[in-house]
DNA sequence: ACATCATATTGTCACTTCTGGATCTGAGGA
DNA sequence: TCCTCAGATCCAGAAGTGACAATATGATGT
């Protein structure tokens, strides 16, 4: 398995979702998946006040950086969020932090 | 005091962490800190090969996201990590997440 | 085959970010 | 005072990002 190799990395999943959360209007849209509910392209570019162009480079990123995913049904594709994925990236990125910056200061001692 | 008013958004903490991490330098930069150790400008352009005026400007990005600190002492400034800070905008991170997308669907019951 | 609808991709422009060189600031030492 | 060092700031060029319009793709319906 793939562990930590000597200076401290962050996983893929937590590089993907920051670089996928560094647009603000990306993590508006997100938010736009709140209760798990399934947004086409059109109607997420519509609730953006958005072109069909930019919403759909902007939930392709989203989906790359795997807080999406994508179903096709018929003409139109589903996007929801992914809350297992999400779970991963996050935790992964808080492990790295941890590991970096300690919250809790324990001298080195018995807290490793 | 100040709740989530109707859609979804983030804190101000966790934004700042997403603006600071948005970056790959600094992402690399912030591990350099791991354990808690302190750099001066120089020892983190130097570590990363990186030019004098770049540093001090993703050290300034990383203080103002609220991930490190620094302490000046004599001539030189000596950055840390902020690891409360960092605790709160994950923390924060995770709370308009799951708020967002839960992991576990708890379709609506007993789980609020 | 052709038209249509939803989405993806391309091209382009404006804006921001990144980076290094040069310059400025501030504190100490000769 | 003048010089040096560490850091911050300014400048200009390179690179990346985000927006829209226009076009391409892909599947469906006639």
């Amino acid at each position: 398995m793939t562990m930590s190799t000597d200076g401290f990395e962050l996983t893929e999943a937590a590089r993907g979702l920051l670089k996928a959360l560094a647009s603000d209007t990306r993590q508006q849209i997100l938010m736009l998946f709140a209760g798990g509910i399934e947004l086409t392209v059109t109607e997420v570019a519509e609730r953006m006040s958005l072109a069909q162009s930019a919403t759909s480079t902007h939930l392709a990123t989203l989906r790359d950086g795997g807080l999406l995913t994508s179903r096709r049904e018929w003409k139109t594709v589903h996007y929801r969020a992914d809350p297992a994925r999400i779970g991963k990236a996050l935790s992964d990125l808080q492990v790295s932090l941890q590991a970096c910056c300690p919250p809790t200061d324990c001298s080195a001692d018995a807290c490793g």
